[in-house]
DNA sequence: ACGTCAAGGTTGATGCATCAACTAATCTGG
DNA sequence: CCAGATTAGTTGATGCATCAACCTTGACGT
C-alpha cells in the first residue's frame, strides 16, 4: 500500500493533463464545425450506424453505456433542436424508438468526418504504430481491471 | 487525409471507453470516501500544496489551467460548504485570496490518500513499468502536439 | 387470474463546465 | 495626469451528468 512512485505520479499527471486538453480541443472543433456537442455526436452516430431507420432507446442505452435518465434528457434536447424524433415502440409499449431527422442524418455524417479527421490529426499522426498499439493495450488492460473489480 | 485504419479506430474506441470508465470509478470512489467531487479535490489539493496559507485566485487559476468563471463558481460552492474562505487581496484590490478551512485542510489530506490509493489500485498495479512509461510518453507527445497547434 | 416485482422511460433537482456580459481596479502612452 | 485599454473576478444563462422519485407496462410465480 505504498504511495505512488515518482514516475507513476508523473505519468498520471501527464495523462490527466492530456485527457483534459485533448477532449477539450476535440469537443471545441466538433462544436465549431457542426454545432454539436460530443453527447449529440455520440447519439447521432450510434443511431446512424444502425441498419434500421429507427432504434429503441434501450438498445441505444446499452450501446452507449449511458444511464437511462441521461439518455432521456439528451434525447429531449435533441428532439427540441430537430435532430431526432421519438415515437412509440410497438413490441413494448413502455419503450420508445428514436429516428434521425434528415438534418440529424446529415449532421451525423458531417460530424463523423470532422471528428475522425481531428483524431487523426491530433492523435494518430503524432504517435508511432507501436504507441497506438501500446495505448490500445493499456486501455484494454485497465478496462479489464475495472470490469473485474466492479462485477 | 485518409480515414483511420482499423487498429487506429479500435485503439481510439478502447481509449475512449477506458477514459470514461476510469474517471467514473475514480470520481465515485472519491465521492463515497470523502463527499468531494473531482473539482473540489483539485482545488483543495492545489491550495493545500502551497507553502503559504492563502493563495491568490489568479495563481490557482494558472496552476489548474481553469477558466476564471469556472474557478469563481467552484469557489462559491466550496465556500458555501465550508471548505474554503475568501478574503481580499492586498497587493491588488481586484484580486481575492483563498484559504482552506480546518475542515478543508483535513479533507484535502484524506482525499489525497484515497485518490492516490485508487490510482495505484486501478492503474499502476495493472500496468507494467514499461506501460506506465509508455503512457507518460504518449501523453507528453500528444500534449506537445496540442500546445503547438494551439499557440 | 392475480399480486408482486422488475424494467423502460420521464421528471425534477443539483452540481459541474462554458460562454458572454458586466464591474471595478490597474496599467500605459502621451 | 488622464483616457483608453487590460486584467481580476463575478454573475446569469445554458447544456451536460447524475441521483432519486415516480409512472406505466410487462413478466412471473403461485
Amino acid at each position: 500500500m505504498a504511495d505512488l512512485t515518482d514516475p507513476q505520479a508523473l505519468a498520471w499527471a501527464s495523462y490527466q493533463r492530456m485527457r483534459v486538453r485533448l477532449s477539450g480541443v476535440l469537443g471545441r472543433e466538433l462544436a465549431a464545425a457542426t454545432g454539436l456537442s460530443e453527447a449529440d455526436f455520440e447519439v447521432l452516430v450510434a443511431v446512424n450506424e444502425r441498419p434500421d431507420e429507427s432504434v429503441r432507446s434501450l438498445a441505444l442505452r446499452c450501446g452507449l453505456e449511458w444511464e437511462k435518465s441521461r439518455l432521456s434528457h439528451q434525447l429531449r434536447r435533441m428532439e427540441q433542436r430537430g435532430l431526432i424524433t421519438r415515437e412509440a415502440c410497438e413490441e413494448d409499449s413502455r419503450g420508445s424508438a428514436v429516428r434521425l431527422t434528415p438534418r440529424g442524418r446529415e449532421l451525423a455524417c458531417e460530424a463523423r468526418k470532422h471528428y475522425d479527421a481531428a483524431v487523426k490529426r491530433y492523435v494518430m499522426d503524432s504517435l508511432t504504430p507501436e504507441q497506438v498499439a501500446a495505448l490500445a493495450e493499456i486501455s484494454d488492460t485497465l478496462l479489464d481491471r475495472i470490469e473485474i473489480t466492479h462485477r
